[in-house]
Order: C-alpha cells, then structure tokens, then sequence
DNA sequence: ATTGTTTGGTTTATATTATAAACTACTTTA
DNA sequence: TAAAGTAGTTTATAATATAAACCAAACAAT
C-alpha cells in the first residue's frame, strides 16, 4: 500500500537542498547554507550525498580569488524530486 | 524559509501509521503491521514513540482469549499530522 | 611583514534514529 | 504434550544526521 520513500530525498535537509536548487539555474554554497539555516558541515556532507548519487552537480570554481561552490539540479535529480512528491502523495492524503 | 518539519513525523513508518489512523476509528496491531509491510519490532517501537508524544492511543484489550492492541489517532496526533503536512508543502512546491 | 580575522569550506567524531534479530508469553493444533 | 502459530516487546546493531574541530586561502590591522 505504501511504497517507499527515496531515503535520499526523505530527509529535511537535502529535501530543502532539492526545493531551492529547482527554482534557480544554480546556487551557491554559502547561499544554501543561509536559505536552509545549515551548519557548513552538515550541508557539505548532504550536498556530496546529493552529488553522489546524481542528483545534484557540485562545480567548483572562483569568484575573483575566493573559492565559490555552484551546485544545480540535475535532471534525475529533478525526476527523482517528482517521484518522491508522487509518492509522498499517498502519505499525506489518506482520505483519497 | 523552511521551517522544521515535525521529526516524529518525518519518518516513513511513522507517517504511514499516521495516514493508516486517519482514515479509521481505530486498527489493530497485525492490520497495521500487514499494510505498512513492517516488522513487529519496528512497528512496537515507532507506535510507542506515537504514543509516548500523544499523537495515538495504544490499548491493550483481548479478543476473546487473545491479545488485541488497539491504536487511534488523537485529536493532538491529528493536529500535529496536519502542521507537518502544511510545512512540508512549502518544501514540495518550491515553484509557490 | 607577521598576527589576527573572516570566508569557504572538509573531515571526523558523536549523538540520534531506524531497524531487525532475538526473545517472551500465551494459544491453538496435531 | 509437543510443535507451531499469534502477538507482541526488548535489545543489539546498522544507518543517518549533525555539529565540533579542523584546514587553507584571503583580507585587515599593527
């Protein structure tokens, strides 16, 4: 009846990650970190995981001389979000 | 932004256990146990912690000689069900 | 020019959480 | 009455999240 939720996705922090990198071409490390109220670290660790399994591109480039992280969807990354609200779905809707 | 999502809630078995008692005046262990497709174990703990917060009731009745564990959703577990499922729109809907 | 401070992160240790394996107790069936 | 099934609980372990500690470069002050 109920089917899995993509343990990747179903965490609050990675699942901000996914929602702000959907509206934007790209964003920026200390970005993210502001929108989602993250530690460096914990966004760092998630956003590798993200990377890992493909969801998210992480470049590294420079602005001027400062280092400058630029993270964006991918699209299965952007298909995986989908199925995860599908499937959240019948979680949240259990009259239906 | 994002504002915390209910971690009693964000949690699979939790939430479909959840979704399970919205829909019913009550539901018995084993149904429970056969429509989220988890193991005894897990289910007597994550119901426990269901309980211990106030969002279900877990009553221990019999069934002629049998045990029969009852659980429903309370009026709190209801709200808090309701809450989580509004914060995790603005999560779901990045576009909004 | 060296010292301290800020920026932009990563690594790693720890705390929390989820999960299943092992166990208990009682009932039914052979 | 022995074996198997039902209905769970307890507990050990695996997985996960999180923050503290750390690193390196750039910038600012003395």
């Amino acid at each position: 009846m109920f089917k899995p939720l993509d343990p990747l996705l179903h965490s609050e922090l990675r699942l901000a990650v996914m929602s702000l990198l959907i509206g934007t071409e790209s964003a920026e490390f200390p970005y993210i970190k502001e929108q989602t109220g993250a530690t460096a670290g914990n966004l760092s660790v998630q956003l590798d995981k993200l990377a890992t399994a493909g969801y998210i591109t992480v470049e590294k480039t420079f602005k001027g001389k400062r280092p400058c992280t630029l993270c964006s969807i991918t699209p299965e990354g952007l298909k995986a979000f989908e199925t995860y609200v599908e499937t959240l779905r019948d979680y949240l809707n259990p009259t239906q």
